[in-house]
DNA sequence: AATCTATTGAACGCTTCGTTCAGTATTATG
DNA sequence: CATAATACTGAACGAAGCGTTCAATAGATT
């Protein structure tokens, strides 16, 4: 891809980012972020459709990477070995900790709703292939697992992250009661 | 309250539903609301501060009517006493059910997301005063449930509310390991 | 009957949107 | 290096919505 134009992709992304942890999204113009990002009004339409379609592609960015199965994770090796659920877990906490404050001012706002639905088709396939021997039906499973997951993770998020990682992975499994036998 | 007024705000409120049945809410316009409402423009913004602030009275009004606890709740007698978490939970489901064709519109929306959000503190309350006996923090297991609660319901409406409110209220207990004893 | 209150609808200024275009700068390529 | 292709610029535009104002009208309340 041409230099300029993943530079002023970037651009557009930091500037994106910027404003959001300074306003909430539905109050961000689209000279707002063309301001912020030095970019000229036609670039922006170049490269985005909408507003919304930059939140979209944001978005996919953001959870891609924490999604991601391998590859760019500086994990500590022991929390890498995703094997069983509770390893899982943490390293979805983990990611999430890591990216703190960027998470905190997108994920706390006034708009999270609108991160949170995008947000919540990555932590269905996480719970996909689990819970196959229950005589409810699947999908309401992992209707109700995503659910408390993801509401959990926000009472994370209003604590301040407080508490860690591992703790997070036990309570959730505590809470739902998967204790392996 | 003078007639004209409630007469006003009733069209306002009747027009809202009926566009949120045509077209998500985010490209309702005030026009739109007015026109379907035959009212002036002057009157909706004699009534509301603005579209949001339409969307918040109106959800109230939806969910304080699912959530009042007694008064105007022709429930069969049997699911009128709301004793047990499980009797609880069907006095919820039935409601939902009730209102099913406007639930259906609205919360299946492109937009539904601003709607969820400002339903989760009426769920959160629900589950409350229940689950102290626990060692993981109380607000934890709030958001726990809440946010299992909801997703499930979203199921719900996704299989168009196929199965019945007692069938929902077992699923629920069971999937959350909550059995009396 | 007299007073108070709500509705009306046109008009206004303002903001934001998404597009267009001609001119300029940067990059990829051969 | 020369050339073609691509991207950026920024001003300008029309269209759409917003929320407000106001004087005139109609309806409630006592």
């Amino acid at each position: 891809m041409d230099r300029r134009k993943a530079r002023s992709r970037d651009e557009i992304f930091n500037a994106f980012l910027i404003l959001l942890k300074k306003k909430r999204y539905s109050n961000i113009t689209v000279k707002d972020i063309i301001d912020e990002a030095n970019v000229g009004r036609a670039t922006f339409y170049n490269h985005f459709e909408t507003k919304d379609d930059l939140l979209k592609s944001f978005c996919q960015k953001l959870f891609e990477h924490i999604f991601s199965p391998e590859g760019d994770c500086d994990l500590p090796i022991e929390l890498d070995m995703r094997y069983t659920l509770e390893q899982r877990l943490v390293h979805i906490y983990y990611h999430f900790k890591k990216s703190k404050k960027d998470m905190l001012s997108i994920l706390k706002s006034e708009d999270a709703d609108i991160f949170w639905g995008i947000f919540v088709p990555y932590i269905k396939k996480l719970f996909e292939q689990e819970f196959l021997d229950s005589d409810l039906p699947d999908n309401y499973l992992v209707s109700f697992y995503a659910g408390s997951f993801i509401e959990t993770i926000k009472w994370w998020l209003n604590e301040n992250m407080a508490t860690s990682e591992k703790d997070m992975a036990e309570y959730y499994i505590k809470a739902a009661k998967l204790e392996e036998k």
